[in-house]
Formats: structure tokens, sequence, C-alpha cells
DNA sequence: AACCGTTACTGATCCACGGCAGGATTGCCG
DNA sequence: CGGCAATCCTGCCGTGGATCAGTAACGGTT
């Protein structure tokens, strides 16, 4: 047995308190570990058969690629996500993944998975819940590109990880160990990347946040949470929460 | 048993064959019908216990609404679509559902669909794959937000609909019936109506589609498909094509 | 007929953001 | 050490689309 506990766990007892059963199922599945470098594309448009994993370190997004060589980051992942659930469900993967960071996952297959259900349903629910959770921050994603200006929109998005980091464990109200360049939230955000520059300058100037060498650091939580506009229900979970 | 084929049970002919016992099941759920009028919002955000709803005729649009009084639309749903599915699941609603139209639609309880895909496996498969293709045309839309400017964002969006409409024998290449107004289009494409109402015009002048009077006419289908560098895929789907 | 609400359409002006171009900083590698 | 590649940062100018401020066309209601 592992020492310390996955991410997965982590983020799920967050919303359910798992049993030491439970518990075990879990870390049954993050046998076959592999390792990836970072910016070699792990699934690429197109690509069928792709496997599935689970994040244990390490961030990947998943992104799509246009004609004319710009490319829109759907979503980050982060330890504990899902990787890929849905292109193994379903034949060819629409998007592509590329690690962010050298990369640490467990692959699992759909067989793996489904008997992990069986045996323990509060389980199921509880990773449906999360997928539920990350189809939410799309939907939040989509509304910031469609109507909320470049600062609002970054300062949204610097939220939205915080609150995902510190269901793993990464992260506090202060701030994150952050990999990203600004080229990716360049292409997350929709805009250029000298663009993003400037919105960085104006959240630092305005003392709300600072993305520096790595490290986000959240001057002003509650400045930034009203600026942005962000749903505070993503943070306000005390306790396991689920029906 | 219904003279004609509800659209659901049309659109998931689309991908497997569906057997009479199959389609009896289906049937079964759309008794407890219901009607709305249009406008008048059908869930809200934050709601607490929204049912699920199959459509059958009809056009409602998902939203969420922003302090300023703007709104971004994540969605149409047509006939044939699910509707608050993951509301369902998964505690309070997150966002609006507004009827675009006069709606006729199916309520359907959590056990009656539970029971259905325990009864037909083959179907439980195919509103899964349905519910994924509806996810992949938010991020395509999500997409289309980031990294694609006016026209062509219109562009695809029309084509999506059309789409969606063939997979329910309500549009055709030619084009389809659209109860939208200008300023459906407009929050959903993250416009102003006044600049949609612009993109249309051109759209016209260049040949390429007409948005008039509740129909949409399609002038020039291939060249639309290029320039909203459309995925093809959606459209070429000869036959049942699921695993 | 006169009235009203909704939708379509247009022109003038403004500004958020993109594109380009160049410089500074860092880290890596021989 | 020097050279190279990322990444970060900034200034200047162009532009796509927002905003404002209307007009026009169309039912529907009384």
């Amino acid at each position: 047995m592992h020492s310390a506990q996955s991410p997965l766990a982590l983020k799920l007892s967050n919303f359910v308190a798992l049993t030491a059963p439970e518990l075990h199922v879990l870390d049954g599945l993050h046998r076959r570990r592999r390792n990836f470098v970072a910016s070699r594309d792990l699934v690429h448009q197109g690509q069928t058969h792709a496997a599935a994993y689970i994040l244990a370190d390490g961030w990947v997004c998943s992104y799509k690629l246009l004609r004319d060589g710009t490319r829109q980051i759907v979503d980050f992942q982060i330890p504990g996500d899902f990787l890929g659930l849905r292109s193994v469900l379903f034949r060819t993967a629409d998007h592509n993944i590329e690690p962010v960071t050298p990369v640490e996952a467990s692959e699992v297959m759909k067989s793996d998975l489904l008997l992990a259900f069986e045996a323990t349903p509060r389980l199921a629910t509880a990773v449906l819940w999360a997928a539920s959770r990350d189809e939410a921050m799309v939907v939040e994603h989509l509304v910031g590109l469609g109507r909320r200006d470049a600062v609002e929109r970054t300062a949204h998005f610097m939220l939205e990880l915080t609150a995902r980091l510190i269901l793993v464990g990464r992260g506090s109200r202060a701030g994150f160990a952050c990999p990203l360049t600004q080229y990716h939230l360049a292409d997350a955000l929709g805009l250029s990347s000298v663009h993003v520059n400037r919105v960085l300058r104006q959240l630092r100037e305005d003392g709300l946040l600072t993305f520096h060498k790595g490290l986000v650091t959240i001057h002003n939580f509650d400045k930034l949470v009203e600026l942005a506009e962000f749903d505070q229900a993503y943070l306000d979970h005390d306790g396991p929460l689920l029906l």
C-alpha cells in the first residue's frame, strides 16, 4: 500500500467519506504506472483507441487545433483528474492532449473501471460527481469566452484553478505552483500572448494576483472573486456534500 | 402505439438499428406529456430538484446569466434531445432553461430511465453516445468563441444546427425552419445583436446562407463548410456506426 | 385606425484586443 | 565562457466588433 494518498482519493474524499475497502479498490486502479515527457502529444485528433488515464502528477491540456495554426485549449487536467474518459468509451479522439509538464499517470482499462464501479457503487457516484463538476467548468469556460472581458476571464480562470488545486491539496487561497506559460494561458483564454501579458500586469498592479516564475500568488482573494463573478459554491464544501 | 416515430427514436436510429422491443421501451418513456409556453423559464439557476425531459417538439435554450444583465447561451435543445439530465442526477441546476418556442416534452423520472436502461442495454449505449455527441458540440462551441471570428463562428453554428436537425428529420443540407431571433443568435455566439445582423447580411451577400422569416436557407453548403472549418464527420454517418 | 411590442436593419463613433517588431531575461548546452 | 532557445515584456498602430442612436416593418389588441 502506498504511503501517501493518491490525488484522486484526496479529491473524492471531499465529496464522500471513503471507506477502507473503497480506498483499496481505488488504489488498485493505480497499478500500470506510466510516464510521459512534456510537450509530446499524448493523444492526437483522430487517434483511435486511446487509453484512459488517471493523472498522478503533472499537468496536461486538451486542445483543438485550427487550420490557421492557432489552437484553443479546452481544459487543463491536474493531478487527480481523469484523462480521456470519453475517448475510451467512444471511437476516435476529437482533440489533442499534450503534457504541460512531465507527467506520471496510471493507465486504466475500461474493464478495470467497470469492475471497480460494480464493487463499490459509492465510488462510481463520486467519480460521476467529479466528472459532472468538470463538465460544469467547461461550461463556465465557455461563458467566459463569450461574455467576459480579458481581465475578468483571466481572473475567473485563475480562481477555477485555485478551487481545483485545493481539492487535491496542491493549492490554497493564497496561491499555487503553476507550470503554465503565458502562451498556455493565451491559448486557453482565447487571447494573444501579448495581451495575456498586459492583463497579468494589470492584475498585478491592482494588487490582486501575481503570476511569476511558475508561482501564482493571490494577494486579494475576495476582490478577485468579486471581479471575476466567481461562483463561490465551488469552494464552499465544508465536508462531503453528496446526495 | 403512436403513429409517428418520436424524434428521439429517429435520432437514435442513426446510430443503432433499434429492435421492436427497444422501440417499445423508448415509447414507454413518453407518457407524462407536458406543455410549456415560450419564454417563461422552465428551470432557473439554483433551482433544486428540477425534472428531466425529452423534447418532443419545440426548441429550448440553456443559458447562464451574468451580473451585468447579459447572458451566454450554452446550447440549444431541439426535438429528440434530453433536457436537464445532469441537473436531475445532481443537486441544484447551475443554469437556466428557457423555451424558445412553445414546447412539448415528456417528463422522465430517474427511476424510469434507469429501468429502461437495464431492460435494454443497447438503448443505454445509444443514449450515452448521443449525450457524448452533445458534449462534443459544446466543446466546438467553446472553440468557436475562443478562436473563430464572427462570420466563421456563425457559419459553424448554423452547420451544427443543420447536422443535428437532419438527424431528427427536421432539416436538410438545403436548410431548416429556425425559430431563433437574432437576439438568440447573439447570446449564443457571444456577439451583439447588431453585429449578428451584419454577419448575416454578409453571409447572404456572399451567397452562402439566408436567415429570414424563421427559415434558414443554405445556398452553398460546401463553401459554408469550408469557411467554417466544419468537421464533416458529424454528417457522414452512412448508417449506424456504433460499436 | 391608432397604438404597441417585438424583431429586423443601418450608420457613426469608440475601444479592447490583435499583430508586429524589438528588447530583456532566463536557463541550458557545448 | 559564449551562443541559442524559450519565455517574458513593452510600444505602436490597425481593426473587429461593441455601443449608441436611431428607422422600418411586422403582427396583435382595442
